[in-house]
DNA sequence: CGAACTGCATTTTTT
DNA sequence: ATGCAGTTCG
C-alpha cells in the first residue's frame, strides 16, 4: 500500500465537494448526523494492518496526542484510520470532527481515503484546509468583525498591489520600501498572530519599522472598507472572534469534540493560536507531524510549535512512528545519519525491514550539461528496463534549476513535467477573467477593478486611475462608486467618461444576469462582451493561442460551480495546480514541492555549497537556516523508494557567469557505508572531508555567493512620510464661495447638489466637479 | 498614451 | 542570461 501523488490526480472526483459558498449558512446544530452504527459492517480489518504503534496513535482518542510520524512510516494511513475509528465508534458524528490540513490536496486525499475506509462518502464533517475553514466560519461571523459575508478573499498580489498604492499615496522611496518587501513584514506579523496593537509590545526596541508599522494600520483599514480579507486576515480575524465573543468560542469548542491536525511542524504562530483556542476546552486533540520535515519557517512555519506541544498540553501521550514502509534500508540509513547533523530535533530511530538495496550513489560531474546528462542517460536505462517515467523523479532545489534538465529531456525525447510551475490561476489571462468575475460580484473589489479598468485598452490612462482613486481615497469609497459619482462631473475628459460610462453600464447589466446565468456562461458573455477575448484573438503574440485555450479551460473549471460565489471561494483558497497526471512523464519539481510524495527513483542533483545548502538561507537563518536545508536534503532523500542519486558539478554557470563549485557539505555528512561515490574525478571530494576542503569553502564563499549577501537591513528612521494630506472630506461650500481646482483654475460657485458643485470657471467655463477636487481660497 | 530603454535582482510557496 | 519594473522619449 503506497500513496502515490498521481493516484490521487486520477481518483479526484470531479465536483469540488466543499461548498463554501457566501450562501453558507450551515447552522452548526442541524447538520445531518450520520448513525455510526447504522454503517454498513465494520471492516473488521480496520485496526488489523497496523502496526503497534500505529495503532496506538489511532486509539489514543481522547486528551491530546502528538504522532511523530517520521517519512514514510504511514502517516496518513493513521490520520484516516483514526477518523473512520471515531465515527465507527460512535464518539462523534461527522459534524464535530475538525480536520485541518494545509494543502487542498492533503484535504481531498484525507477525505477520499475515509470515504474508502468509510465505506461512503462523509457529509457534514470539517475537512479542509486552515484557511477554508476559518473562511467558512468567519463567512458566519462576519459582521462581529465590520464585513460582511461575501467578504472578498485577497491573494498575494492583490495584497502587494494595495500596498504599493499607499506607498504611492504617501510618496514613500520604494526603492527603500520595496511593495512586496513590506506586504512580506506585514504578512509575518499577521503570520505571528499579531494585529497592529500588538506589534509594538511584541517588536519592542526592535520596533524601529513603525513606518511599516503604521501602514500596517492603515492597510486594514482599507481591507475594512473594501469588504475583504487576506489569507493572514482569515486565521487571525477568527483568532480575534475568538478572544472577543467567549461564547462564539465555547460554541466551537463545543462543537468540534475531536481535531486532528496534519503536518503540525509547518503550523504558524496564529494558526496555533487558533487551535489552542478551539481545543481549549476537551483538549481532544491531535496532532500529526515531523519536527525533522519543517522546511517552511521562511514562511512563518514554527517548528517550535511542535517541539512544545508537550509543555502546551500537559499529559500529552506522544506516540512515535518509526517504522518506515517506504525506502530501502541504505536510502534510509543515509537519511538518518544526515539528519542527525541536526540540533535540537525531538529524535526518531527509523527502521525498516525492507531490503537494503542499492547503495545511494553520488556522483560529481564536471558541469550542469554533464550531470544533466548522466540524469537523462541513467534515466533512459531504467526505462529501457521497464521502470515507468512518473515513478522517477528530479528533485532540485531552486526552480531555474529545471531548465537544463527540460532541455535535456527534449533533446532525449523524454516526456516531463515541471510540477510547480506557474499555476493555472495565476496565469494573466485568468487573474483578468477573474478579476472581471470578482467585480460583478463585488463591486466594492477596488483591486479587481482596477486590474481590468483598461483591460483590454478603453483609453483609460494613468491620469484618469489617479483621478479615481484620488476621490475614492478622499472619500473614503469605492473606486466603482468614485466612477460612478465622476461620471456625474466634468472631472474626467470626454472620452474617458464615455469609456468608463459603457463599462459600468457593463457591469451593471452582468449583476443583472449574473443570477440567472450559470458562472461559465457568464464569463463567457462577459469576456466577449467587454471585448476581452478579441483582444487575445488579435494579439500576434505566440502565446496568444495558449491564452485563449486556458480561457476555455476556466469555463470548464467554472461548470463545477453552482454559482459565482462558490467558484470565487474556490479559486481565492484553492488556487490548485491542476496537473494533468496520467501519463507516463518524469517528474521534475523543487524539494519543497515534493514533500509528502514518493517514487522508486529519485535525483537529487546540485548539491553545492552555495546552491544547496543555498547561501541565502544560511546568510539569512544562520544555523537554523542551515539545519533547515539539511531538512530539506533530509526530505528530499527519504521521497525515495528504491534509488537515490545525488550529484553535484564542479562547475555552474549562474546568472549567466560560470562559476567553479565545491561539493555540498551535506554529502561529507552522508554515512559513508550508505553510499557509493561514483566521482569520475575523486578530487571533487565525498566522503573525504580533507584539509583543503574548508578553504576552498571559504575561497568560493567570498568570491560567489557574497556578492548579494548583506541584506539589506530595513530601517525606518524617517516617519515624516506619514500621512500629510488627509484634511478631512466634511469640506463646506457656499454659492458664491471662491474656490480652486487643479484642472480648471479659479471659480466661484453656482449651485451645490451634495458632493457635487456647479462651478463657474473663469477661465474653462461652467464645469461640474467634485468638492474634494477643489479648495476654497 | 504607448514603445523603447535602462537598471537590477535572481530560493523555497500555500492559502 | 533573463526578465521585470520603472523611466524616458516619441
Amino acid at each position: 500500500m503506497f500513496t502515490n501523488a498521481f493516484k490521487q490526480g486520477i481518483t479526484r472526483p470531479a465536483r469540488h465537494a466543499i461548498t463554501l459558498a457566501m450562501s453558507d449558512s450551515f447552522d452548526l446544530a442541524d447538520a445531518e448526523p450520520i448513525e455510526p452504527t447504522a454503517q454498513p459492517p465494520q471492516p473488521p480489518a480496520l485496526l488489523d494492518g497496523l502496526n503497534e504503534s500505529q495503532r496506538e496513535a489511532v486509539e489514543a482518542t481522547e486528551g491530546p496526542v502528538l504522532v511523530l510520524a517520521g517519512a514514510g512510516t504511514g502517516k496518513t494511513r493513521v490520520l484516516t484510520t483514526r477518523l473512520t475509528h471515531l465515527l465507527l465508534q460512535g464518539r462523534a458524528g461527522p459534524w464535530q470532527l475538525l480536520a485541518v490540513t494545509f494543502t487542498n490536496k492533503a484535504a481531498r486525499e484525507m477525505k477520499e481515503r475515509v470515504a474508502q475506509l468509510f465505506g461512503q462518502q462523509i457529509e457534514g464533517w470539517w475537512v479542509g484546509t486552515f484557511h477554508s475553514i476559518a473562511a467558512r466560519i468567519l463567512r458566519i461571523h462576519a459582521e462581529a468583525l465590520g464585513l460582511t459575508p461575501s467578504f472578498t478573499i485577497l491573494d498575494a498580489d492583490d495584497q502587494v498591489r494595495l500596498v504599493k498604492q499607499y506607498l504611492d499615496v504617501h510618496e514613500i522611496d520604494d526603492k527603500r520600501y520595496p511593495a512586496r518587501v513590506v506586504s512580506g513584514i506585514i504578512q509575518r506579523w499577521k503570520d505571528r498572530g499579531l494585529t497592529p496593537d500588538k506589534v509594538s509590545g511584541a517588536e519592542g526596541a526592535e520596533a524601529s519599522d513603525g513606518g511599516v508599522l503604521s501602514l500596517y494600520r492603515e492597510y486594514q483599514e482599507r481591507l475594512r472598507v473594501l469588504n475583504a480579507v487576506d489569507f493572514g486576515d482569515l486565521l487571525l480575524h477568527c483568532v480575534t472572534l475568538f478572544q472577543n465573543d467567549p461564547e462564539i468560542l465555547k460554541k466551537y469548542q463545543n462543537q468540534f469534540r475531536y481535531i486532528l491536525v496534519d503536518e503540525y511542524q509547518d503550523t504558524n504562530v496564529a494558526q496555533y493560536l487558533w487551535l489552542r483556542l478551539l481545543a481549549g476546552g476537551h483538549k481532544n486533540i491531535c496532532c500529526v507531524g515531523d519536527d525533522d520535515q519543517s522546511i517552511y519557517s521562511w514562511r512563518g512555519a514554527e517548528v517550535d510549535n511542535i517541539l512544545r506541544f508537550e509543555k502546551d498540553f500537559p499529559g500529552a501521550t506522544v506516540v512515535r512512528l518509526e517504522r518506515n514502509y517506504r525506502s530501502t534500508a541504505h536510502i534510509l540509513g543515509a537519511a538518518s545519519g544526515l539528519i542527525t547533523h541536526n540540533e535540537g530535533r525531538l529524535g526518531k530511530t527509523l527502521w525498516t525491514e525492507i531490503d537494503e538495496g542499492d547503495k545511494v550513489h553520488v556522483r560529481g560531474v564536471w558541469d550542469g550539461e554533464e550531470e544533466a546528462r548522466n540524469v537523462g542517460d541513467d534515466i533512459e536505462a531504467l526505462h529501457a528496463k521497464k521502470h515507468a517515467l512518473n515513478q522517477m523523479a528530479i528533485l532540485v532545489r531552486a526552480g531555474f534549476q529545471t531548465r537544463e534538465f527540460e532541455e535535456r529531456m527534449i533533446t532525449l525525447g523524454i516526456p516531463y513535467r515541471v510540477i510547480g510551475g506557474a499555476r493555472f490561476y495565476e496565469r494573466q489571462e485568468i487573474r483578468d477573467a477573474i478579476a472581471y468575475l470578482r467585480v460583478v460580484a463585488q463591486p466594492s473589489d477596488d483591486l479587481a477593478f482596477e486590474r481590468i479598468v483598461n483591460v483590454p485598452k478603453r483609453g483609460l490612462g494613468q491620469a484618469t486611475v489617479q483621478t479615481i482613486h484620488l476621490l475614492a481615497r478622499a472619500e473614503g469609497i469605492s473606486l466603482t462608486t468614485a466612477v460612478m459619482r465622476l461620471l456625474e462631473t466634468d472631472e474626467l475628459t470626454a472620452r474617458a467618461r464615455n469609456s468608463l460610462r459603457e463599462l459600468m453600464d457593463d457591469f451593471a447589466r452582468w449583476r443583472g444576469v449574473a443570477q440567472s446565468m450559470d458562472p461559465a456562461e457568464l464569463a463567457g458573455t462577459i469576456l466577449d462582451d467587454c471585448g476581452y477575448t478579441d483582444m487575445w484573438r488579435q494579439s500576434k503574440d505566440a502565446d496568444a493561442p495558449g491564452r485563449l485555450d486556458n480561457l476555455k479551460e476556466l469555463s470548464v473549471a467554472l461548470e463545477e460551480f453552482e454559482n459565482l460565489g462558490a467558484f470565487l471561494e474556490h479559486v481565492s483558497l484553492i488556487m490548485d495546480n491542476e496537473e494533468s497526471s496520467g501519463t507516463d512523464k518524469v517528474n521534475i519539481m523543487t524539494l519543497h514541492g515534493a514533500k509528502g510524495l514518493e517514487f522508486d527513483t529519485v535525483f537529487l542533483p546540485g548539491w553545492e555549497e552555495g546552491l544547496f545548502p543555498h547561501q541565502r538561507a544560511m546568510d539569512e537563518g544562520g544555523t537554523g537556516g542551515l539545519e533547515e536545508e539539511r531538512r530539506l536534503a533530509y526530505v528530499g532523500l527519504t521521497r525515495a523508494r528504491k534509488r537515490a542519486r545525488i550529484s553535484f558539478a564542479a562547475n555552474r554557470r549562474i546568472y549567466g557567469q560560470w562559476q567553479s563549485a565545491i561539493p555540498s557539505r551535506f554529502i561529507d555528512e552522508l554515512p559513508p557505508d550508505h553510499i557509493e561515490i561514483q566521482s569520475v574525478q575523486g578530487v571533487y571530494g565525498g566522503g573525504d572531508p580533507g584539509g583543503g576542503l574548508r578553504e576552498m569553502q571559504a575561497a568560493y564563499g567570498a568570491a560567489r555567493w557574497r556578492s548579494g549577501g548583506q541584506r539589506r537591513r530595513k530601517r525606518v528612521e524617517d516617519t515624516s512620510w506619514q500621512r500629510v494630506d488627509d484634511d478631512g472630506t466634511d469640506r463646506q461650500f457656499d454659492p458664491g464661495t471662491r474656490i480652486f481646482h487643479q484642472k480648471f483654475g479659479y471659480g466661484r460657485v453656482v449651485a451645490i447638489d451634495g458632493n457635487k458643485l456647479e462651478i463657474d470657471f473663469e477661465k474653462a467655463g461652467t464645469k461640474k466637479v467634485m468638492d474634494s477636487f477643489v479648495e476654497a481660497v
